[in-house]
RNA sequence: GCUGCUAUAGUGUAGACCGGCCAAUCAUGCGAGCCUCUCACGCUCGCGACAGGGGUUCGAAUCCCCUUAGCAGCACCA
């Protein structure tokens, strides 16, 4: 019976297996540098990340910086505290940027086998050549003669631009994409962050063969916008004669309203249209977390999706729904009054109302709100002119009418059954006096409102504005509140 | 345009490789009700899909073809 019913609650969602990683797999997560992740990666990220825990093994974290054009130095540092958040099993990291020497030695070898050669041809030309199918001078230089260009290039015998290391492959491949792709190219500024002296950078598809198989990894799982990278990396496989990992290439997945391309969050941030890379409207995994979803909550959602190649469009109802689960059980419970109106409650006497932290767990404790005779509502609830009673909740009822303009508001009854009798809604309410300003930020906009000062001690924790919603509280100062919304 | 990939409810997903057990799974969403001093949680019931058209077959979501749609790539980015 019990095992029914919790076999009932472990539907977990299981990937799909993987070929060959019955022995463990080495897989990989390859951000560049470049700005924050977003939830486009955390797909990525969280897929690799789950068949590591499935199959046991490496999780490789390599930094993809050989584009010294698209490296923010920050973004070291944060993409390092995304992954930190997110929680990934890495197991090591690596900078690409350390292993230049590595790619040019594998170059060079390259060159040896005739897989490689050293194009001094102009761009134009080249693609001009390219696209009806012919070779360019270079292609046919003698292994020597590419060995003492690469030379001269490493010497920095090239200025950017003159010259670049092509892979040689087939100059009739229907897909001009695949003819003869660059390797490697010379780069005279800007200046490497973290390398300053370097001028010759891999591209790509160099580098990422090269790790791939100097760290052995067996099982690669990428979006495919890689399809056709990993049709041009086969032939860097089959030149050096090495064993092509198993490739995964997951579909588009579109995300609603939502900003994601680093470069429009960068101009966005520099006008002032968003606050920062943790302004709730972007993408990015600090907006999430600033709004209060859990690392686990976003893992989950994307292992939902899976890796199937169909293009799909994320739903934030699925995230919401994931985080809920998480968040639920653990969330304080407060009142939040939006709007509030200032009521006086005729014919009650003072009484003190203890409420639950949280109404399955009575061991959390209770919060006490002293009543004395005037309460905050939110002034919407009192709109309804057809509303004649309410009940305060874990309070008492009252009974509203509407004389001239201004709600006259009386004392009805602690019958919580009369209430529920008379359907009335059961509303929350604050003590007079006893409000603490809070200020609830949505992606549509304010809520300006007041609510209880326990909230006070929920700082960066997310708890639950009864009949709100759920609420990150991101700050705590002498002028009142800041909440972020986090879902219903 | 060229090269290639994909197409199951509003959204995500299972089934497809090995046709029948699929009048199609699960989640989410939405609706109704129950529970409950929250419009949360939990529970019950309901809504909702095999892109379209041909073909093969006793039988097709599953195999084949065409159409349509979407997506990706066609960079000295990753």
């Amino acid at each position: 019976m019990l095992a029914a019913l919790s076999e009932k609650h472990e539907h977990k969602k299981v990937l799909p297996e993987l070929e060959d990683a019955g022995k463990g797999v080495v897989m990989r997560f390859a951000p560049n540098p470049s700005g924050p992740l977003h939830i486009g990666h955390a797909r990525a990220a969280a897929l690799n990340d789950a068949y590591v825990k499935m199959y046991g093994g490496r999780y490789i974290l390599r930094i993809e910086d050989t584009d010294p054009k698209r490296v923010d130095p920050e973004a070291y540092d944060t993409v390092a505290g995304d992954i930190r958040w997110l929680g990934l099993g890495i197991t090591e990291t690596v900078y690409q940027s350390d292993r230049l020497t590595l790619y040019y030695d594998l170059c060079r070898q390259l060159i040896e086998k005739g897989g490689a050669y050293v194009c001094t041809c102009d761009n134009e030309r080249f693609k001009e050549l390219k696209m009806a199918r012919q070779a360019c001078p270079c292609r046919d230089q003698p292994v020597e003669q590419n060995l003492a260009l690469w030379e001269k290039m490493l010497a920095h015998g090239f200025r950017e631009g003159e010259v670049t290391v092509r892979i040689k492959t087939d100059l009739l491949h229907p897909d001009p994409a695949m003819r003869d792709f660059p390797a490697f190219r010379v780069l005279d500024s800007p200046p490497h962050p973290r390398k300053p002296g370097a001028f010759v950078y891999p591209l790509m598809n160099f580098s990422v063969v090269a790790d791939d198989h100097l760290l052995g990894v067996t099982h690669v799982i990428r979006g495919k916008d890689h399809i056709a990278n990993t049709r041009r990396q086969r032939y860097i496989y089959d030149h050096f004669g090495w064993k092509v990992p198993v490739y995964r290439h997951y579909g588009r997945m579109g995300i609603e309203g939502v900003v994601l391309s680093t470069s429009q969050m960068r101009l966005g941030i520099k006008e002032g249209t968003y606050s920062g890379w943790d302004d709730i409207r972007l993408g990015t995994l600090r907006a999430l977390a600033r709004r209060g979803i859990l690392p686990e909550a976003v893992k989950n959602a994307m292992l939902a999706i899976g890796i199937g190649e169909t293009d799909i469009s994320f739903s934030w109802d699925n995230l919401y729904a994931e985080n809920k689960k998480i968040v639920d059980p653990v969330a304080n419970r407060y009142f939040f009054v939006p709007d509030p109106m200032t009521a006086t409650i005729h014919g009650a006497h003072p009484v003190v109302s203890r409420l639950l932290l949280h109404p399955a767990d009575e061991k959390r404790g209770v919060r006490t709100l002293a009543f004395s005779g005037n309460v905050l509502l939110p002034a919407a609830e009192l709109a309804d002119r057809t509303r004649t009673l309410i009940r305060l909740k874990d309070l008492f009822n009252v009974a509203i009418e509407h004389d001239h303009g201004r709600p006259h508001i009386a004392f009805a009854g602690d019958s919580l059954a009369d209430a529920r009798a008379a359907k009335a809604p059961i509303i929350q309410w604050l003590p007079a006096g006893a409000e603490v300003p809070c200020t609830l930020r949505t992606p549509e906009g304010d809520l300006a409102g007041v609510c209880e000062a326990g909230v006070q001690q929920e700082l960066s924790k997310v708890v639950q504005f009864e009949r709100v919603g759920f609420a990150k509280i991101d700050a705590v100062t002498d002028d009142g509140i800041i909440a972020y919304f986090t879902h219903k």
